[in-house]
DNA sequence: TTCATCCTACCCAAC
DNA sequence: GTAGGATGAA
């Protein structure tokens, strides 16, 4: 038996022992909400509830399978039965997402209105080309340079339908430069909407929808779940939209079991419809609702915590909860203020290289508001070789390859899958758009004979389509029937993509691994869309970089927060309103609260663009201006590439690289060890030592042009006392020249002239380059 | 009608 | 850097 009361604290053991009825819990970040739910996975198992009869609804499919591992592992040692992991795990726990648990049921009981074929569930990249089909098709803004892109209809048309109003009334609130466009945006609406009806597919709201229709329509699929489901839990309630939440209270029926669990603090989903409304309303929801609140942080230290709490203070917040701390000491967040967001790449990688001394590399995280901008940070990692992951970004499914081949296996489950067709049919040479409709409307009509004589001009596509009858004929496993696609699809490969084709043909094996462990093809396929099974397998040896929401609900060690200026975060469509102000800065709450130990705050000074030439000043971001200073260190790059400390107000601490981790107050940390020193970094594997120097350039601190002053610390780690960071380029001989700038690189100081048309010059953050005076503007003194 | 090429505007987050 | 739209040749 599990001791409850020992291993838990009582906010958290109420929660977890309160099994009957609503339950609400309000978890601060860091409050062990993972570990309350878990002990209430178990507890539930072992007062004799079959695992079964739970359900437990997360925001990832990764967080849920945790869950379920961990309460598994707690259940061991106890004679219940243990809790089985999995999405779709037969005798086990049922856990995922609403997204994943929907079409679960959605395929099982059959929504009207969809006889036809088989349900496919579309991703991303589906949908952008169904809604840029329906555009062409109806011919609308054609020709008119400010319509709305594609992408950006697609934005408009989830978001109307997540905040369930008009596409007319979204278009008023968010975009109202488009008004003129609403006309035509509103008739591909509709005309996407039936393109899905009539090809048998469900997009993302779909699923939701159209599970809450289901349940209306057909009492007895509602009386199944609600039999079948008699514990339900909800992770992450403050991201819900208003369907989730009907869908909620429909399967838990009034004063049923059910667990909501969240943080109104940390709603960061408000732009696809999340609506905290649904946490504050909880109670009125399920009258007699049982609020709990977990307050004591358990993740970060005080220092860090001290932070988060002021970024909260400024936030209207309607469960209002001050954490406090169970772990002591530790390090101010530190506040680095690079040159620009070049420079601030290699800064963010000496840091990384230095937290490898005393952190596991999937224990250190680069956190951003937008996939795109961790770009240069990637660059400068892949130089010193060392290995990262990134989250949030371009799917491992949607890759070209990838796509391909899953369009073969949609087709054989539903051959009205239209953008599956024209994905195969584009293959061939010789068909475009036009005679691939022409096919598909032969096609659909399931006439083979008259599909092969229209095909009798593409021997390819006959090829494709004789694959697939085939393959309809006999009853597959995923792995078989992936294997006999991609043995057809290979010379096609081959001839696509001649440069990669063997990088991708490793991702094609990738995909076969994930395929062995389906028995349905179908899971297999809306898995992919829902849930990239590809990021599931953990790199411990690699850093992580992620966007902000993608790393919701993790920790690490040591976190940096990249590109706290104005215009990226908050970002620049987040300045007009401010419920969307409000957002950003739950969001730098967010990840502000996923460090345990050591929390940096990068602010560049400038931002290159191409767009006006070079580099733009920028404007630090609100979120780092209104922090009161004294939470805080800092430390400015000075033009010469090293760092300076400036207006410490306790000037007694050591602030330089490595942290206040060699000074006074070490943490007492988890995973940290106390000490940099000692070379744990030699020993990691795969990483090999930073070079020591920039090519060429001079080691210490030769004084070029630039004075640094006195309180100038090295860039490099304590241990290595005598090496200036990669970063922190060689000077030349001082007086000997002046400064110049490059489109690309910025301002740098020329230390040689090569003659008869060259400069060596240094670049902060670039180190030393030979260009051409041609591409240089030169500086006069 | 398809395909190659050029050019421009894009870049927010995820199921 | 790239997607995707416009443009013109085959």
């Amino acid at each position: 038996m599990i001791d409850y009361r020992k291993e838990l604290n009582p906010a958290q053991y109420e929660a977890a022992t309160t099994l009957e009825g609503p339950v609400l819990v309000i978890a601060g970040a860091g409050s062990g909400k993972t570990r309350t739910i878990v002990y209430r996975l178990a507890n539930l198992v072992e007062q004799g509830v079959p695992a079964s009869s739970i359900l437990l609804l997360t925001f990832t499919r990764k967080s849920a399978r945790e869950m379920l591992h961990r309460a598994g592992r707690l259940l061991e040692h106890s004679a219940t039965a243990a809790v089985h992991g999995g999405v779709h795990g037969v005798t086990g726990v049922q856990g995922g997402t609403f997204h994943a648990f929907a079409y679960s049921v959605l395929r099982q009981f059959r929504p009207s209105g969809y006889e036809a074929g088989d349900l496919t569930v579309m991703d991303g990249a589906d949908i952008v080309d169904a809604v840029r089909h329906c555009k062409e098709n109806l011919g609308v803004g054609k020709g008119d340079r400010s319509f709305p892109r594609t992408q950006n209809i697609v934005g408009l048309i989830s978001k109307s339908r997540n905040k369930e109003l008009d596409i007319d009334e979204v278009i008023r609130r968010e975009a109202y430069h488009l008004l003129v466009h609403a006309e035509g945006i509103g008739r591909i609406a509709a005309a996407y909407h039936a393109y899905r009806r009539e090809h048998g597919l469900l997009d993302y709201d779909d699923l939701l929808f159209e599970l809450e229709r289901l349940l209306r329509e057909r009492a007895d699929v509602l009386d199944w779940c609600r039999a079948k489901f008699r514990y339900i839990m909800v992770d992450e309630y403050q991201d819900t939209n208003l369907v989730q939440a009907r869908l909620v209270h429909l399967l838990a029926g009034e004063g049923g079991n059910i667990m909501a669990v969240g943080d109104d603090a940390q709603s960061i989903y408000a732009f696809r419809g999340a609506d905290v409304r649904n946490i504050l309303d909880f109670p009125k929801l399920f009258p007699g609702a049982h609020v709990i609140k977990l307050e004591e942080n358990y993740r970060s230290v005080q220092p860090v915590l001290d932070l988060t709490n002021a970024i909260l203070a400024e936030a209207p917040q309607a469960y209002r909860k001050k954490l406090f701390a169970a772990r002591e000491g530790g390090d101010r967040p530190l506040v680095v203020r690079p040159l620009s967001d070049l420079t601030q790449a290699s800064l963010v990688v000496s840091r990384i290289v230095e937290f490898l001394r005393s952190y596991p590399p999937h224990d250190i995280a680069v956190l951003f508001r937008a996939g795109y901008q961790s770009y240069h940070v990637e660059v400068q990692l892949n130089k010193l070789g060392v290995k990262f992951r990134k989250y949030g970004g371009l799917r491992y499914s949607e890759a070209a390859h990838v796509k391909d081949v899953l369009s073969y296996a949609r087709l054989v489950l539903n051959p009205l899958d239209l953008p599956a067709f024209q994905r195969v049919a584009a293959m061939s040479k010789g068909v475009g758009p036009k005679t691939t409709l022409k096919l598909y409307d032969i096609a659909r009509l399931g006439d083979a004979e008259a599909t092969r004589r229209a095909c009798a001009r593409h021997p390819e596509l006959r090829a494709d389509l004789d694959l697939l009858d085939g393959l309809r004929k006999r009853p597959h496993t995923p792995t078989s029937l992936l294997e006999e696609v991609m043995e057809h699809y290979k010379p096609r490969m081959e001839a696509a993509f001649p440069d990669d084709w063997p990088r991708r043909q490793q991702g094609l094996e990738q995909l076969l691994q994930i395929a062995a462990s389906y028995r349905d093809l179908d899971l297999f396929i809306s898995d992919l869309s829902l849930e990239d099974p590809g990021e599931e397998e953990e790199n411990r040896d690699s850093v992580v970089l992620s966007t902000i929401h993608s790393a919701k609900g993790l920790e690490w060690g040591a976190v940096l927060l990249i590109d706290l200026v104005e215009e990226r975060f908050p970002s620049r469509h987040a300045i007009a309103r401010a419920e969307d102000f409000e957002e950003e800065r739950r969001l730098m709450y967010v990840a502000c609260t996923r460090a345990r130990d050591h929390l940096c705050l990068f602010v560049p000074a400038s931002l290159y663009s191409r767009g006006d030439g070079g580099n733009q000043p920028a404007v630090p971001s609100p979120f780092v201006r209104e922090l009161p200073a004294h939470l805080f260190d800092e430390q400015h790059e000075s033009y010469s590439g090293g760092l300076m400390r400036r207006d410490v107000q306790n000037g007694q601490r050591a602030a330089g690289f490595g942290g206040g981790r060699n000074g006074a107050g070490g943490v007492g940390g988890i995973g940290g060890g106390g000490f940099a020193q000692g070379g744990r970094f030699d020993g990691a594997p795969g990483i090999p030592r930073p070079p020591m120097f920039a090519e060429g350039t001079v080691p210490g601190r030769a004084g070029g042009g630039a004075t640094r002053p006195a309180s100038s610390l090295p860039a490099s780690p304590s241990a290595q006392p005598a090496a200036p960071s990669p970063l922190a380029g060689g000077t030349a001989p001082a007086g000997q020249c002046g400064y110049c700038t490059h489109r690309i690189f910025g301002r740098g100081k020329i230390v040689q002239h090569l003659p008869p048309d060259k400069y060596r010059v240094n670049f902060p953050g670039f180190g030393l380059k030979v260009i051409m005076a041609e591409y240089l503007t030169l500086e006069s003194d």
